[in-house]
DNA sequence: CCCTTGACTATCT
DNA sequence: GAGATAGCCAAGG
């Protein structure tokens, strides 16, 4: 199987399914993880028709920002999911709970 | 076909 | 670091 088709590769959904909790992954990082190097665009098509059970809400932009327009009802929802797991806000930038942060973050945390 | 539309990205100002 | 720009690629009109 080499495309999307009106179907998406499942390998796409186990992708997003596997990401952790309090973790996210970027719409290029799924599509590559997948094995669809440069499909970021058929990553975000393939979300906006995720099944119900799948945590669409750990995806986000390549910059870390979320993909919906800031303070919409989706944007919110989606912040708000991903701060009941323990994620943080730096701006408008996801900061995730990574064992491996920075002395300056470790010392001073995110901005608020 | 040609053009537009996206829950996108990397790169350059 | 925030905009703008140019790639990207399947779908649908």
């Amino acid at each position: 199987m080499n495309h999307f088709q009106q179907k998406f590769d499942p390998r796409v959904w186990e992708v997003v399914a596997n990401i952790p909790p309090g973790q996210v992954m970027a719409y290029g990082e799924i599509a590559r993880a997948a094995g669809y190097p440069r499909y970021s665009r058929m990553v975000s098509a393939a979300m906006s028709r995720s099944p119900e059970y799948l945590p669409w809400f750990r995806v986000v932009r390549s910059d870390r920002t979320l993909a919906f327009e800031y303070g919409s009802p989706a944007y919110r929802e989606q912040s708000q999911l991903l701060k009941l797991e323990g994620v943080r806000f730096d701006g408008n930038k996801v900061v995730t709970v990574d064992p491996v942060t920075s002395l300056d973050k470790m010392l001073w945390g995110p901005r608020d």
